[in-house]
DNA sequence: CTATAATCGGAACGGTCGCCCCGTTTGACT
DNA sequence: AGTCAAACGGGGCGACCGTTCCGATTATAG
């Protein structure tokens, strides 16, 4: 690959990386293309669909949360985990949402099995209630998130994960 | 005002209730008109916005669980009055969920109020946890809906009154 | 019945956004 | 240095949607 074509790959990586974690889903590619300093035309080079460029961005930082799923840690963390990963990067949360864009089956299926699976060690030990499943636990994230961005405290975590006791 | 006047108005906010009631505020005035057998000029003769045609329609809806609020309801059941109206009517939810469009001050403040009373009148009996509020409540109902929606259960009503109890 | 003013309908406007096209530029290899 | 394919960029297209406009229509008063 051109030298030129890498950087400006990098550009791009970069600018939507930022933009996309303050502004959510909904930026428009120019202004993408605009903060990285190129045309619109190079973006879709790249990325032949907003889609894909999404997931480029997206999809290491679930992978991250799959890992921290994957690394022992005790469920309640890994709620809050989530709830800051969605509080940091708001296309995080609009993906957690479940906003519009398609997530590649792979990698949505590997968070969500990883998390289930956490889950279910979690409830096998008895320190969750057995009736919630993932997506429940998927939604109240967007909950808590959706609250947390709003005003500044975090305390429907604490709420949420007391509800979670058998 | 003209006979036809009246009767296309209501055809008008009929056909709005229906569809917004199914589709979410998301729906293209266009649509409205049409399922109301008049033209797009016509919807704006009597509603001169899209938010203001939502309003006249959602309106009510809030001030009926104003109501319900007031009738000395118990707490655990009204969330789940919300829920459920969230889960027929997705304009409700759109609106609980703060999707976009403007609710009027004193509409909006009156549904505040009063669940904020009934809230603090949990808190004060000691069946609720002190140090939730009003904006929290409503995050979880919008996740609650959210779930039911795409799956059938509502197991996740149950986990939040969990958690909201002290 | 007629005059007239209110009402109607839907074509058209303006704005936004994802995506494509194509004339121009530029990096890399000889 | 010269060549040329790869990459660039930004104008433009098509779709969507809220809103407006205006010629046609129709209800109603006199």
């Amino acid at each position: 690959m051109r030298a030129d074509a890498r950087r400006n790959r990098q550009s791009v990586l970069n600018a939507a990386y930022e933009i996309l974690a303050t502004e959510g889903l909904g930026v428009p590619i120019d202004e993408i293309a605009r903060r990285a300093g190129v045309g619109a035309g190079t973006v879709y080079r790249h990325f032949p669909t907003k889609e894909s460029l999404i997931q480029a961005v997206v999809l290491d930082r679930l992978h991250a949360l799959t890992e921290k799923a994957r690394s022992g840690i005790d469920f309640a963390e890994f709620f809050t985990v989530m709830v800051d990963a969605g509080l940091t990067n708001r296309a995080i949360a609009d993906v957690l949402a479940g906003g519009g864009y398609h997530i590649p089956a792979d990698a949505d299926a590997a968070l969500t099995a990883a998390f289930a699976d956490l889950l279910h060690e979690a409830q096998q030990r008895g320190t969750i209630r057995p009736d919630v499943t993932a997506d429940d636990i998927n939604a109240l994230v967007t909950g808590c998130v959706a609250t947390a961005r709003h005003r500044g405290s975090t305390t429907l975590v604490q709420v949420v994960v007391a509800g979670l006791r058998p």
